[in-house]
DNA sequence: TAGTTTTGGGACAAAATTGTCTTAAATATA
DNA sequence: TATATTTAAGACAATTTTGTCCCAAAACTA
């Protein structure tokens, strides 16, 4: 059951890690994340782009540059990184892959489909980076490939 | 939230479709599937191969061939196709893509991520081709893309 | 037996995703 | 100014997924 593409694992294993970083103050470079989270480089530094082009970070460029979260880790929410990583459609897609999801005409397997994406939304919707990175505590999330 | 690969996507549709044509007996051509749901002939056919592998359907070669499932379709639930299509680790897997799933050293993400994959199972474990073949009553199931 | 229908199985192609590399632009420091 | 550091951007390669095609094997029909 895999819901993310790496891209958005990568992503939010850093975002993550940052997260837990909480006593730093400044920019984090993506060197640094994608060396202690062992993920490749430029690969992160792409979905960062991205994660900056919407907001979610700041960067800045030059000696002890790096990114940023633009606002405090409490009110980064998952589901915000996932809209833009993933597309603001994201809870809104068919579990058979039909197009236009069937408020009217829905095809067999909605009933059950609705529910679980719901239930998915609000943990996503209600989980923020803060949260999950007070989580880290150990070496383990850093460490694994 | 894509869960699915195109391969298990029209696989269960075409299952349901199968599952839909209760007053039917003998073998259902790939041909009859593929053109009525839109699907292509070969793609579904490896991905019948598959199934018909792991006992979840039997097939028949010749004139008036095709498959047909091997059990009743209220006894087929989603998890056995989703076991056989994706891997019997489906509901296994972590959300950030870690290794080695933490009942011990459980990552930032883990509570979440065990109680949304549990949902999700018990919905897959406890939904059968019958109850979703039953719910088939209009066209657009048939006809969409 | 010959010809038709249908699944089986593999080769192959196209597309999407993932990953690597090179160069440019911005910034700091000496 | 020259050099080092760091993100930006895009080209490119590798891999996986998706999709197409061809031919063989099995079974029926005439
Ligand atoms: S009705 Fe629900 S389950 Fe069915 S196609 Fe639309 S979104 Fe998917
Ligand atoms: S502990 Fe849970 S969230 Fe963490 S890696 Fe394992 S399955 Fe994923």
């Amino acid at each position: 059951m895999r819901v993310l593409s790496k891209a958005t694992v990568y992503g939010l294993r850093a975002l993550v890690y940052m997260a837990s970083e909480r006593e730093r103050t400044g920019y984090v470079s993506i060197g640094e994340i994608s060396e202690r989270l062992n993920i490749s480089f430029h690969f992160l530094t792409k979905t960062f782009q991205t994660l900056t082009q919407h907001g979610i970070l700041e960067s800045y460029r030059g000696p002890n540059g790096g990114v940023a979260l633009t606002k405090p880790a409490d009110q980064l929410f998952l589901t915000d990184i996932v809209h833009v990583l993933e597309g603001v459609d994201f809870f809104d897609k068919c579990l058979l892959g039909l197009p236009g999801c069937g408020t009217f005409a829905p095809c067999p397997v909605h009933d059950f489909w609705k529910a679980a994406k719901e239930a998915m939304k609000n943990e996503f919707d209600n989980t923020s980076l803060a949260e999950l990175g007070e989580k880290v505590t150990d070496d383990r999330f850093r460490l694994v490939a």
